[in-house]
DNA sequence: GATCACGCAACCTGTATTGTTACATGTGTT
DNA sequence: AACACATGTAACAATACAGGTTGCGTGATC
């Protein structure tokens, strides 16, 4: 199954965003990650209403950060993303009337459950600051290449 | 994102050949989960070939288990079904060369195999047959309906 | 030898995600 | 005021993929 790459993406564009004194437009973006502006937009829009970033038309306008970065954690982007479903496993039906398969969803729900706790947990803590100095890192260990 | 359910429906499957003295005709097993005796053929397939159920043709052929339910565990059947990827989350490509696109794919990555190393090892620790007592409890609850 | 059941490959379908087009609205420049 | 730039959004098209279907082969039982 394919995976949903939107966090990591919006991850990636707030970094380059903080990078960027700049308003980057949705084209500038767009090619950056390899998809086009009507999508970029799209999956903002979430990040906009949250209030995460703040968008500008006409001349020198586009995208540009309302807040910093280290304000804002993993988890507070996967929420504005509206949630996207965690697993690409998961049970049969909503509401089994077989008992055997209650037990099963009951059992693998558990588990799916728990892992989302302590996934979303982990997310909570790290903030996208922490991985634009991991990106400071890796920039130092490349001769500064931007 | 669309989740894969063949999981579920395998540990559904297990269960119920344990209830059943009798080989289960794939066209009966179909039937309970709402799928296709072919659909079913490919995914029982993995269990077969390690070696969890055995199939047979001809009369009174069709599927049974090839060993008792406490010795197969949730995690055993996952491996069984190839793996199967277990988030809908994930990167954006897997060799970027953009360096800030690296260390988002990098603090992504570790939260999710984090994530999916607890989650394996909590299925390693549940059998099926851990399951099939739950239904016992449940069918108990419900006045012993099959 | 007729029927039953699995094995498997090739193809079709339904649907969710992503991409595209088109047009409206707002903003800054000339 | 006219124009170029940029976002906002709806409607539609293309794509990807899990699941479903058909068809034929093989082996087992009656």
């Amino acid at each position: 199954m394919r995976s949903d790459s939107r966090l990591s993406r919006m991850l990636h564009v707030l970094i380059h965003m903080d990078q960027h004194e700049a308003p980057l437009t949705s084209e500038m973006i767009a090619l950056m990650l390899n998809t086009n502006p009507v999508v970029l937009r799209r999956t903002m829009a979430g990040l906009r209403d949250k209030g995460y970033v703040q968008s500008e038309k006409g001349h020198g306008g586009g995208w540009k950060l309302s807040r910093s970065l280290d304000e804002i954690s993993l988890l507070d982007v996967y929420l504005a993303l509206g949630e996207p479903s965690v697993f690409a496993l998961g049970p049969t039906s909503d509401h089994p009337s077989c008992l055997v398969e209650q037990a099963v969803n009951a059992a693998v729900g558990d588990a799916l459950r728990e892992a989302e706790t302590h996934l979303l947990g982990r997310f909570a803590k790290v903030t996208i600051a922490d991985i634009a100095r991991d990106f400071g890192v890796r920039a130092r260990d490349h001769g500064i290449q931007f």
